[in-house]
DNA sequence: TTCTTATTTAGCTAAATTGCCAAATAATCA
DNA sequence: TGATTATTTGGCAATTTAGCTAAATAAGAA
């Protein structure tokens, strides 16, 4: 494998590993029903606004969402709403794996 | 968020967790061209043979894979292709990013 | 059986990730 | 101006991940 195409998987791994975490794949859904602000985001979590804000800033580095300030608020918004159709993807793969665990029982 | 739904999320953030690497991507990547063998995959990624073997058990324990043993050797499956689908997604939101960055520069 | 090849597992270290607290920054309000 | 609210940043400890070497396991060949 050359190292242009490694730079390449290396690249798409970065933006996949920034949904690779409960609370950041939880803000993309959150934010597919429209801008939220870093308050009503933590609220929801329930984690420290430092914790999400952080999140927050891993998914923007990655070019997944984009912020607005309004007064003291800052909103996030999705930029790429093609990632929903891949959560069907896993859905299916949970799916599959609790199907096979049953089989596994019985 | 109440528990049942804090652990769809994380159930969900361990199967994109194991997407999220150059070597494992290119592993699906691979498959989705037909099942390799452990020492193909190996070869084509210029690793150790056991750090493959780790990468394609990550994958196998997600329910990405499936492993077949074929005499000495055991060949790995994808078994969900719609993970494909996603890959082009991630393809724009790269392409946006160099877009953005070429912005920024003129 | 002994040797060889393919694969997995164990053990280790280095690096990355996570989440909290505390402090810094920014905008608004009294 | 001083106080308040929202957000970000720095720093730290705990946990997880990655990839190597060495050793264990498994199947086939001599």
């Amino acid at each position: 494998m050359d190292n242009k195409t490694k730079a390449r998987y290396e690249a798409r791994a970065q933006i996949i590993k920034a949904l690779a975490h409960p609370s950041r794949l939880f803000i993309v859904e959150e934010l597919s029903h429209g801008k939220r602000c870093v308050c009503e985001l933590t609220e929801m979590i329930g984690a420290d606004a430092s914790t999400v804000s952080k999140h927050l800033s891993i998914l923007k580095n990655s070019g997944l969402v984009n912020d607005e300030k309004v007064g003291t608020s800052v909103y996030y918004e999705l930029l790429t709403p093609c990632i929903l159709n891949f959560f069907g993807c896993v859905e299916n793969v949970m799916k599959s794996n609790a199907e096979r665990h049953l089989e596994l029982i019985n």
